[in-house]
DNA sequence: GTCTATATATCGATAGAC
DNA sequence: GTCTATCGATATATAGAC
């Protein structure tokens, strides 16, 4: 009876802390598709179906509900990698399997627990207090020494790169953990695992041209003519003026997500007051609006052009790739303001709205791309149908890459040839 | 242009700051009459005439408001302290020349300052903030140092006993800086200090019988009969009884206040919950109107007793302080209780309503006894007319003398005799 | 400097399940 | 009879927008 299987619901189940936990489960959901600060007491209470101060009665504020679900995460990591760590120590089969095994656990964990990596993941730790701030500081640690463990009898073909092994590790560990945050989908927990290392370990292309083709094909030189449009960065110069204002702008949002930043954190950013904030912008959103356009503009430009040149489907993976690795260096800020926006019912209408539709269309191109290329004997494997591999493709050339030590861009795209193309156990190439 | 001076302060005064000021005095003012906790921010935006949320472009807090005026206060206590020592030492006189200006320099700075020591004196240190708690420790020690300067030259009657001139002293450093509270009339502040220097120095009776009469006077033994009749005082058991929540209640309200003591402060000092509470005693008013009601009667019988008996005005002037001397120890809690509460428009309709009438109706009597006795070549000192002169003999009587040091209920009655009696002054009798 | 709207939180009191 | 969960009112405070 520990775990009241969903068997009989009941009629009135009077369960002690029954309530309590409904409203934690509550307020994880809302949590996990608004955000934290965008989830108010009121919505977690209406939810429910009690009155907002009722809420009280079962934590002493809104920031506890969000500790103690971060809290049960904390713990269902350390145990996974507890667990998964002793599992390894006499797990039969090579290193693939160890790390697929790996990679199972850990993406069903990142299913069960959604709503809490959504908390972890996407709010700010700037706007958080202490307690909160220490709640968010997750057992990562733990899991990337399983990762280390999992990954220690690899052995990379001779044409890698000395330190790909760490990016590798790198990937999986994010994308497993954060596999039902990035593939919103209702996709099966051990499917996302499957694809996840097929993409890496077998690669997408049959027979990948080598690299000097690829950096000289057609779409690579469109890429970069596309990149080097890209406008260059402002950066606050303390004129006061709208560029400054909005540059000044990307940056808290970026810091603290857009909800969360007051539009006095962004004129004081900006050195300028209230009354000319207002005279050189119409509203908050007008700002995030500048600020989401010109992105969207830049990468759509450029994707557009790798995703739909006549080149070969490997170059134009490639290509992508490349892309995708500059602009998450370019645009970290923009990256960073998405991330943090709610995918849920609020916000959305505005400008993250728009961005989320054109990122869509993109998708939708991508898929194009693999439903042409991988038909039987194709230039590209069928790992899973393309609306289910397309996600997970952009996902793996979006990671943040720039975070693991000392990769720069032509590292990590050199990854993204090794793994999501060739794949990093095929053969040398 | 950097600073528009206010060299013209056309029709409405656009002084900057200027509103932020009036707000931090309409605050205080509001703090003064119906104390801090009692005061909302609604209340104080409506009386300034804009939305609460307003109130924060001035201030960040509640609280910094308080904070602000309890710091004007200390500067003020401060400079006093310094300039009235510095003038000591050069002033001609006697030590009642001294003593007399000491008295009116503080007292002029307690009407000054009267919703700033309200604050002080009246708030629950308990229910502060540490910020606020630092800035209520007022600055008195200094003040404190002047008055032993002012004091230093008194040679005490040969009749006193050793000690007298410490109690002299706390007497004249409260009288006088609370005398804003205590005297809520609209007395002239000089006047004020110079009844409270007759009182002590020179006394109320002109030719008081010795402490042998006094001691046996008819009036004195019913007083003592009267006060031997006070209940037991009823220490919280533990067992939950309604007795017990109530006797917790006395203890938690003389702690913070009633306002600030929430009825679960009341039913987790009782060692109870609340529904248990509820079933034992109908509301926290109700509660209220226990402690208090049981406070008036026990005080209204003894002081009823003294202030009305046969005998002569000095033996009931005796017997007077003495069941102050003793109820102020007795009922130090209630003493507490009705000191925070707020005498202006809130609370006031309650249990604190009928108290206050009581003690009204009281100090009625006392001035009744005034009067009869102070005809010319009365045995009662006409120093102002009764009505005004009441209120400064209640207060004499009541100060918390249980606070200075060693300062036992026999030797605060043989002050008071010594002082209010027979005047610090007189020949020694 | 102010408004409007709304957020989080507290508190007195009670209904209703055990 | 006791206690949990709840309500209704209201407090302090924040935020976007002039």
């Amino acid at each position: 009876m520990t775990r009241s299987s969903r068997t009989v619901p009941a009629a009135t189940p009077p369960v002690p802390g029954h309530r309590t936990d409904e409203v934690r489960r509550v307020a994880g959901q809302l949590f996990a598709d608004s955000g934290y600060s965008a989830t108010t007491m009121t919505d977690i209470a209406d939810a429910v179906g009690i009155l907002p101060g009722s809420l009280y009665h079962h934590f002493t504020s809104k920031e506890e509900i969000a500790v103690e679900i971060l809290t049960e995460l904390d713990q269902e990591i350390s145990a996974l990698a507890t667990r998964t760590s002793a599992a390894l120590a006499t797990l039969p089969g090579g290193p693939e399997e160890r790390i697929r095994y790996v990679a199972q656990e850990v993406t069903a964990l990142s299913v069960r627990s959604r709503a809490a990596l959504r908390l972890y993941a996407y709010e700010a730790p700037t706007v958080a207090t202490e307690r909160f701030r220490s709640a968010l500081k997750l057992q990562a640690p733990a899991l990337e020494k399983v990762w280390k463990r999992a990954t220690d009898g690899l052995v990379p073909p001779a044409a890698a790169a000395p330190g790909d092994l760490g990016l590798l590790r790198f990937a999986l560990h994010h994308l497993t953990l954060n596999a039902a945050l990035n593939i919103p989908g209702r996709q099966d927990s051990s499917e996302i695992a499957r694809m996840i290392c097929d993409l890496l370990l077998d690669g997408l292309v049959t027979h990948c041209p080598d690299d000097r083709d690829l950096d000289g094909s057609e779409v690579m030189r469109a890429a970069r003519e596309a990149m080097a449009e890209w406008p260059a960065l402002h950066e606050p110069a303390g004129s006061g003026s709208r560029d400054d204002i909005v540059a000044a702008a990307r940056i808290e949002f970026a810091r603290r997500g857009y909800s969360a930043t007051t539009i006095r954190d962004v004129a004081e950013a900006a050195g300028v007051r209230m009354g000319t904030l207002y005279r050189r912008v119409s509203s908050k959103e007008d700002i995030l609006r500048e600020i989401l356009s010109n992105y969207t503009s830049s990468m759509d430009r450029a994707l557009r052009t790798v995703l739909t040149a006549g080149d070969s489907a490997a170059a134009s993976l490639d290509a992508f790739a490349l892309v995708f690795v500059h602009g998450k260096r370019r645009f970290r800020q923009e990256s960073d303001i998405v991330k943090f926006s709610a995918r849920g019912r609020n916000d959305m209408s505005g400008p993250f709205h728009e961005y989320f539709d054109q990122t869509q269309n993109r998708l939708r191109l991508l898929e194009e791309l693999l439903r042409d290329a991988a038909s039987p004997g194709g230039p590209v494997r069928q790992i899973a149908p393309p609306s289910q591999v397309g996600p997970h493709i952009r996902t793996v050339a979006w990671l943040p890459y720039q975070d693991f030590g000392r990769a720069g861009a032509p590292r990590t795209h050199a990854f993204l040839r090794r793994s999501l193309l060739r794949g990093f156990l095929g053969a040398a190439s």
